[in-house]
DNA sequence: CTTGAGAGCTTGAACGCTCAACTGTTGCTC
DNA sequence: GAGCAACAGTTGAGCGTTCAAGCTCTCAAG
């Protein structure tokens, strides 16, 4: 039960890392969606996409796009971008390079609910992430993360690209 | 652009460090989630509850406690217990102590299923997370993430206590 | 006792995600 | 320029979680 060094077997100390880990970034991420959705109605992962748009040029993204920026599937894309579609928060274009290919663009309604609502997360980050760690903390957490997604299948995207 | 202190808004540190923890949590989480789905067809969440179950003193708990081990609510346990109950992999039974209540007994199927597929997990632990990570940066990992557990409600359970 | 507040758990509907087809377009090759 | 594989996106069914009731049981007070 003590210094298992065996390929099967986490160490005690791997345990407690990769549970402490695991609880504290859904918790977090429990906690966060939880009063997105309170007050604002929204749906998880939707804060996500609105913020991904108006950082684009033009507030416009392809679907594709939409998909590899959030790391999970057209098919979601689709779905989601119906749902903020008929909230008015988006709408469709036809892509003009590649008549396969749709445009979701951010609209006037759906850049006001991002104002609207952004204060609110960040206040809720400030409160349950930041205003518990020093600025070393801050630092070192971000660097390991980043090195936890480098090898990440996926994750290359994220972390040392100069456009972030 | 460059250092805004304003309480409304991130400092391009803190949202560098906040979508990395986002990021890399959340794409190593759905990626041992498939693995799991893939492997041994069970369903996100699944493999949490057995191991609970499987720590716990004659394999058995209340749905109460599950819901609060597992972060989650009573409603998603009577699911989850439902499912696993079908599979086998679970039995239930009356709470000698209270009759308002269940116990969830996990069964040698069920510590079967957990034991086949626990290896596998582990293996991509490692190759995704601790593989990528120096001992000190894991400790350090660790570190942080009880802090965060810490401040958050409901995380009080997770960290220090001896039972871990 | 009996009454009432609250705990423990369940139920069923609504909702979002996933997965496996499927449609239409592009671009390469012969 | 005809054929064909790969790409972009959609569709619909299946499934797990969430949320708001609802039911049974407990416990303490009168």
């Amino acid at each position: 039960m003590a210094t298992a060094t065996s390929p099967q077997l986490l160490t005690a100390e791997e345990q407690a890392t990769w549970r402490a880990f695991a609880r504290s970034s859904r918790l977090l991420f429990t906690q966060l969606e939880r009063d997105l959705s309170r007050d604002a109605g929204m749906a998880p992962g939707t804060y996500e996409l609105l913020v991904i748009l108006s950082e684009s040029p033009a507030r416009a993204m392809r679907m594709n796009e939409l998909a590899e920026a959030t790391l999970t599937s057209p098919s979601r894309i689709t779905h989601a971008v119906e749902r903020l579609v008929d909230l008015g928060w988006v709408e469709r274009a036809t892509c003009p390079s590649d008549r396969r290919g749709w445009l979701a663009v951010l609209t006037d309604a759906g850049q006001g609910a991002l104002a609207a609502t952004a204060p609110r997360l960040i206040e809720g980050l400030r409160a349950h992430l930041f205003d518990g760690l020093s600025k070393d903390d801050a630092a070192e957490l971000r660097r390991i993360c980043e090195a936890i997604l480098a090898r990440l299948p996926g994750g290359a995207a994220a972390g040392g690209c100069p456009g972030a």
